[in-house]
RNA sequence: GGCGCGUUCGUCUAAUGGUUAGGACGUCAGGUUCUCAUCCUGGUAAUACGGGUUCGAUUCCCGUACGCGCUACCA
C-alpha cells in the first residue's frame, strides 16, 4: 500500500492581519509539506460573519508572498494582488462556500445519534453560566435538549423555531488524544461540553467546518496552536463518528512576550506585515522563526528553507512557549541584510534618507557607508542625519585629541584639508587606499594617527562616534568633506 | 474554580541515568583601531522547589510552586 500523500493546510480567519505567531505555524506546514514532497493548500476559515475584515484574506495572501511562503493549492490572488481565485481539486477553499457541505455533515450526525437540536436562547445559556459561576462549578451546557426526541425537535426546528445543532459527546469514560509533540493527552468525556456545531445562522463553528474540511480535502497533518489542544477531544468524537482514519494533530507551543503572557499587540508589533515594513527580511523571520521552538539538534544558527526541511521532526518541537526575542531577529536581520546584492540593500535603505536631498550619488554613497552597521534599514536615518545637514555643532564634542593643544587641531586641520584637496578622483572611490595616502601623509609630518585623524573625524562628523574619516570622506567626496572642514576650522579659530 | 499543557544560563536552545551541562543572542573584559561598528580572544550566567526510585537523577516517578492554554452560537 503506498503511503498517504503528505497534505497541510494554512487556515487563517480572514478578521485582520496575520499574527507573528501563525506564520510559525505555515513555516513549520511548509517545512514539512517540502520535506514530505507533499501539498501545502490555503484554506480561509470564514464561519464567523461577524467578524470578517474585507481585504483580510487578500492582505494575507500579499503578506505570504512577500514572505516567500507560497501555499500551492487553495486560495490564490491573482498577479496585480487585486483579486482572489481558487485553485486544486479540493474545492471550495472558502468554508463559506462549503456551507451545504458542512450542513450535511450535520445532517448525518443527527441521523447517527451524535448531534442533536438545540433550542436553548442565548439568555439562557447566559444564566447558567452565571449561576455556574457563582456556585463554583465548572462551567458548561448543562445538556436540557440532549433529551429532547429527535421527531419532536424536527417538527420544533420545521416549525421555525430558531435552534442550533450540538455534539452528543460521551458523559463518561475519557478520550486520549495522541498529539506529535506531547504524546498521549488524556482527557474526561464528562467535561467535555456538548460543542455548538451549526450556527443559528446555519454556518458551522471551527469545530464541525475545520474538521469536515480538513477531511475532504485529505489533509494528513493538523499543525496548530496549543489554544487549541483542549478541544481536540471533539475534533477526534467527529472523526470517529465518521470512521474517518485521523490525521497527525501537532499542538505547537505559544509564541510569548517579555513577561511570558501570550504574544500580544499590547507589548510590541505581532503583525507580520509590520515586521516587513520596518525592513526585517524574510529570510531572517524564517530563520528566526523556524528556530523558535524548534532546533536540529545541530551548533548552526543560520539556516535557509532548504537545509532546514530535510532535518525538520515534529516531534523535536519544543513543549513550552517561546519568548520571542527581538535581539536575536536584529543580529539574523543584519546578517542577512549584508548577505543582500549592494543594489538590492541600497534600494532598501534610499527611503529612510532625507528626500528633500537631491544629490542621488551621495545619498547612495552614505547608504553603502552604513552597510554594515545597520540591523534594519530604518536605523540608517538617525545614523547618518548629521551628514545632511548644512552645518555641524561642534560645541558637543571637542576637535582635539585627549589633551593635546587646539593649535595642534588647527595644524592637523588645515594640513589634512590641502591632502583632500589633492587627492585625485580615483582615490576618492577606495576607502582603502584613501586611507594609505593619508596615512602616508600623516606619516611624512612625523605625527600620530590619533592626534590627526581624530580632529579631522570630528570635523567630518561632529560626532564622538561615527564611521573613520576615511570612509566619511569617500561618502561626503572632495567638496562636502573640504567644506566640513572649513566648518571645523572656523569653528576653532573663532 | 475545573481540566489540560509546561518549567535547562537574562533570552532562544543542545545533551545525558555518571558531562568541566554545549552553542547562539545579549552582556562584560581584552586585542585590533583615531572613535564607533566589524573582526578576533576570553569571561559571566542555567537544570524551579521538595520528596522518592537508583550505587548515582538535571534526566524516571510523585507532590508543591509558578507560568500558560481552554472553559463561546470566535477562531
Amino acid at each position: 500500500m503506498a503511503t498517504k500523500r503528505v497534505r497541510v493546510r494554512a487556515a487563517p480567519s480572514p478578521t485582520g492581519y496575520m499574527h507573528i505567531g501563525n506564520l510559525r505555524t505555515y513555516i513549520y506546514d511548509m517545512l514539512l509539506a517540502k520535506q514530505k514532497g507533499g501539498d501545502f493548500v490555503l484554506r480561509i476559515e470564514d464561519t464567523d460573519q461577524s467578524r470578517f475584515v474585507p481585504d483580510a484574506t487578500e492582505s494575507f495572501c500579499r503578506t505570504l508572498k512577500r514572505l516567500g511562503i507560497i501555499p500551492n493549492e487553495g486560495v490564490w490572488l491573482s498577479e496585480d494582488g487585486k483579486s482572489l481565485t481558487q485553485r486544486g481539486n479540493f474545492g471550495p477553499y472558502i468554508q463559506s462556500e462549503r456551507k451545504a457541505k458542512h450542513q450535511a455533515y450535520a445532517q448525518q450526525l443527527l441521523d447517527m445519534g451524535k448531534a442533536y437540536y438545540c433550542f436553548c436562547t442565548q439568555e439562557r445559556l447566559d444564566q447558567m453560566r452565571l449561576t455556574q459561576e457563582a456556585a463554583h462549578q465548572p462551567t458548561g451546557y448543562d445538556g436540557l435538549c440532549r433529551k429532547i426526541d429527535p421527531a419532536e425537535a424536527k417538527r420544533r426546528v420545521e416549525g421555525g423555531e430558531p435552534s442550533v445543532i450540538r455534539l452528543k459527546l460521551p458523559k463518561e469514560g475519557s478520550v486520549t488524544v495522541n498529539d506529535a509533540i506531547r504524546g498521549k493527552v488524556t482527557f474526561d468525556w464528562k467535561l467535555i461540553d456538548d460543542q455548538v456545531i451549526i450556527k443559528q445562522d446555519g454556518m458551522a463553528t471551527y469545530h464541525l467546518a475545520a474538521m469536515a474540511d480538513d477531511h475532504d480535502m485529505e489533509i494528513t497533518h493538523i499543525l496548530r496552536g496549543e489554544e487549541w489542544l483542549s478541544s481536540a477531544p471533539k475534533h477526534m468524537f467527529i472523526y470517529e463518528a465518521f470512521g474517518w482514519e485521523l490525521p497527525v494533530f501537532a499542538h505547537l507551543p505559544l509564541l510569548l512576550n517579555p513577561d511570558r503572557t501570550k504574544l500580544s499587540k499590547r507589548q510590541g508589533d505581532v503583525s507580520v506585515e509590520s515586521y516587513l515594513d520596518k525592513g526585517y527580511l524574510p529570510e531572517a523571520l524564517f530563520n528566526f522563526l523556524a528556530l523558535c521552538g524548534w532546533n536540529p539538534s545541530d551548533k548552526q544558527e543560520i539556516y535557509t528553507p532548504d537545509e532546514l526541511s530535510p532535518l525538520f521532526d515534529l516531534s523535536k518541537i519544543n513543549k513550552s512557549g517561546a519568548i520571542f526575542n527581538l535581539e536575536k531577529l536584529n543580529w539574523l536581520n543584519n546578517h542577512y541584510l549584508r548577505l543582500r546584492p549592494m543594489e538590492n540593500y541600497v534600494s532598501m535603505v534610499m527611503p529612510f534618507l532625507p528626500a528633500d536631498e537631491k544629490d542621488l550619488d551621495f545619498k547612495r554613497r552614505v547608504a553603502v557607508l552604513f552597510w554594515e552597521r545597520l540591523n534594519l534599514p530604518s536605523e540608517i536615518t538617525n545614523l547618518s542625519s548629521f551628514m545632511f545637514q548644512a552645518n555641524l555643532d561642534y560645541s558637543k564634542v571637542s576637535l582635539t585629541w585627549k589633551d593635546h593643544a587646539k593649535d595642534e587641531a588647527i595644524e592637523r586641520l588645515t594640513a589634512a584639508k590641502s591632502w583632500i584637496e589633492q587627492l585625485d578622483d580615483s582615490k576618492m572611490a577606495d576607502v582603502k587606499n584613501l586611507e594609505e595616502q593619508i596615512k602616508a601623509s600623516i606619516q611624512s609630518k612625523g605625527w600620530g594617527n590619533g592626534d590627526t585623524l581624530w580632529p579631522l573625524r570630528v570635523a567630518l562628523s561632529a560626532q564622538d562616534k561615527s564611521p573613520s574619516p576615511f570612509e566619511l570622506i569617500v561618502a561626503y567626496g572632495k567638496e562636502r568633506s573640504i567644506k566640513r572642514v572649513d566648518e571645523a576650522l572656523a569653528y576653532l579659530v573663532k
